[in-house]
DNA sequence: TGACATGTTCTATTTTGTAGAACAAATTGG
DNA sequence: CCAATTTGTTCTACAAAATAGAACATGTCA
């Protein structure tokens, strides 16, 4: 009953996101690079429990970081995709590639 | 609580396959379109929930078409993607290209 | 130390994804 | 012409993913 190794829309934007962010993706920043790249609006909690998921099933790990010197900047969890996290990344993306490929009329070229 | 105009992953690909097979895109094709290009097998069930909700957000249209001489062939039920549809793809489809474009290191260059 | 800023967790709900049996309609052989 | 077979769709039920927002925690600074 499970979709294997194929993940959610939202699962993909959130492993891109911290790919993208690289060693500095944490709930807010990858917040604000979900809205400013993907146009996508997400509320936090939306975020955090789809980050728990994806570390509950391996394909991102987190630990928490250090507090900055900025008011109010406690310490962040920062995650990382993991190697099965890219893969099934790849295997999801590769799938929408293949339907996608070719299709003209739709102005994604 | 709405995703607005993002589709699901599945809805996606659905409404790719449709497109694919154009004015031939009913549901046991769809289903062996999913299989062979996306490596994606899927129940005839989840297939028809999933076209069901996209008509009922008026992302596809349906209609009957006519029973073919061959054993069996009874009338098909033939969809096809309406342009809120195809706004919607692009859409879906352009935010994962924007978070995944120039991302090094995933291999899907 | 209390006001404020940044960051994460918790709780609850809606929307999507999933399967498979039941149902419907067509063909064909006897 | 009707039973068996084939193609196709609908129905029912449940699991997983997406979503929001308040509550909570922790840090700074005056």
């Amino acid at each position: 009953m499970s979709r294997g190794e194929f993940l959610g829309d939202f699962e993909q934007l959130i492993l891109l996101a911290v790919l993208r962010l690289d060693r500095e993706a944490y709930g807010l920043g990858i917040q604000q690079e979900l809205s400013a790249r993907a146009g996508r609006e997400a509320s936090i909690g939306a975020i955090y429990t789809t980050l728990d998921r994806l570390e509950q099933k391996q394909l991102v790990r987190s630990e928490l970081g250090e507090s900055t010197a900025e008011r109010g900047g406690r310490a962040k969890r920062i995650f990382t995709v993991t190697p099965a996290g890219k893969a099934a990344l790849r295997q999801s993306i590769g799938a929408t590639r293949a339907m996608a490929d070719g299709l003209k009329g739709l102005g994604l070229a």
